[in-house]
DNA sequence: GTCTATAGGATGATAGAC
DNA sequence: GTCTATCATCCTATAGAC
């Protein structure tokens, strides 16, 4: 018998099941991405998903159910480069390395991005605890990294914490602010990616060269 | 006789119409910003104004109104810092000292930040031909001012496009991500704005020096 | 599992007394 | 100018047929 604790989703057993969850999962980023969660409806994500409301609930018992299940996979893979930064590799190619994974998320996952800035600008109503906890938990750890390679003078002597800060804010910028850089800059295709991943690679190469 | 063709807010006349008018703006700043324009609703501005909600909808003729009034004042204050760029200034001063600004601007009024990125993240409906206008004109001719200093040699080459969308991430990042970065950070005072603003002073200085 | 129909509540906006 | 009462619509969620 099932716990009674929490309302859920039916785990997928089916093809048929895991492949409806995956394709409301995926609507509902669309459309949570781009309304945010108030502004999103059931209507927008059942359309985009190919199915009736009802049947939307028969899968996630409610619109927060859904909106929790994406936050859940989001965060974990939204930190996944981060924890690639390698405290026993290269220090300045470790954190440039670092930026361009972010600058290519933003590239490849913007809906993803926009999710979780949605989520954070209106005061991670639903995130918070984990910010507070596996979030800072892992920039504390990285943090001390980029402290010890500052103290063998690896690299320039900078905060670790705005360092890390304003990786995520120019990347992320890529995608969350995408009407406004596609509105000034124009072009037709993306090119602006390509010149955005030379500029970030001079940018944080030259901060984090040590002066000596 | 008043035009019939767009419905507008009454232009206030007496110190009261006046009075009533710029409470209702601040509230509606307030919830607009925390909420998104979807996930606001009137109650919750006549709450922060102190008003019925009749008597909002008696200064304004409906929400969009109240929205439209605060993005029409938001774009042009939030381009003023970059106005201020003068071209005849000392080329990496005027370059960080307009990052500075927009800094302090993040922080003394994160709200008309987060008002802004919640416009821009959903995809700008309301100001994208802004935008497209005098944003990018602006853009445009900094970047150009920009651009001189660099064939003069003044600043390293750098895009300045970029340049300019890296400050504008870096800074309003603080006031968009507060809650992210509180989390992180923790201390009880706002004392992360003043380590910013040495961070950013380093970064664009260092980035903006020339190598020769 | 999927649908139509609908309950039940919130929300933007108006009517009309004062 | 400001209020109470209310309308009309939209929205989340459920009931129940198939």
């Amino acid at each position: 018998m099932e716990s009674r604790l929490h309302k859920k989703a039916p785990k997928p057993r089916t093809r048929i099941q895991k492949k409806n969850t995956e394709t409301i999962l995926d609507a509902a980023l669309e459309v949570f991405a781009q309304h945010g969660f108030r502004g999103a409806t059931l209507d927008q994500i059942a359309k985009a998903a190919g199915l009736s409301k009802p049947n939307l609930l028969y899968y996630f018992p409610s619109k927060v159910a859904i909106h929790r299940a994406l936050m859940d996979v989001l965060l974990k893979t939204w930190l996944d480069p981060l924890r690639e930064m390698d405290a026993n590799g290269d220090p300045v190619e470790e954190i440039v390395a670092y930026a361009l994974r972010k600058l290519e998320m933003s590239r490849e996952m913007p809906r993803e991005s926009r999710l979780f800035a949605n989520e954070i600008v209106q005061g991670a109503p639903n995130i918070y605890d984990k910010i507070e906890g596996e979030l800072k938990d892992l920039v504390d750890e990285k943090a001390r990294v980029i402290s010890g390679w500052i103290a063998q003078s690896s690299i320039a002597d900078i905060d670790p914490y705005h360092l890390i800060f304003s990786i995520w804010a120019t990347t992320q910028h890529y995608a969350d602010f995408d009407v406004q850089i596609r509105g000034i800059l124009r072009p037709e295709e993306d090119t602006h990616f390509d010149t955005a991943r030379v500029f970030l690679d001079q940018l944080y190469r030259r901060i984090l060269t040590p002066l000596n």
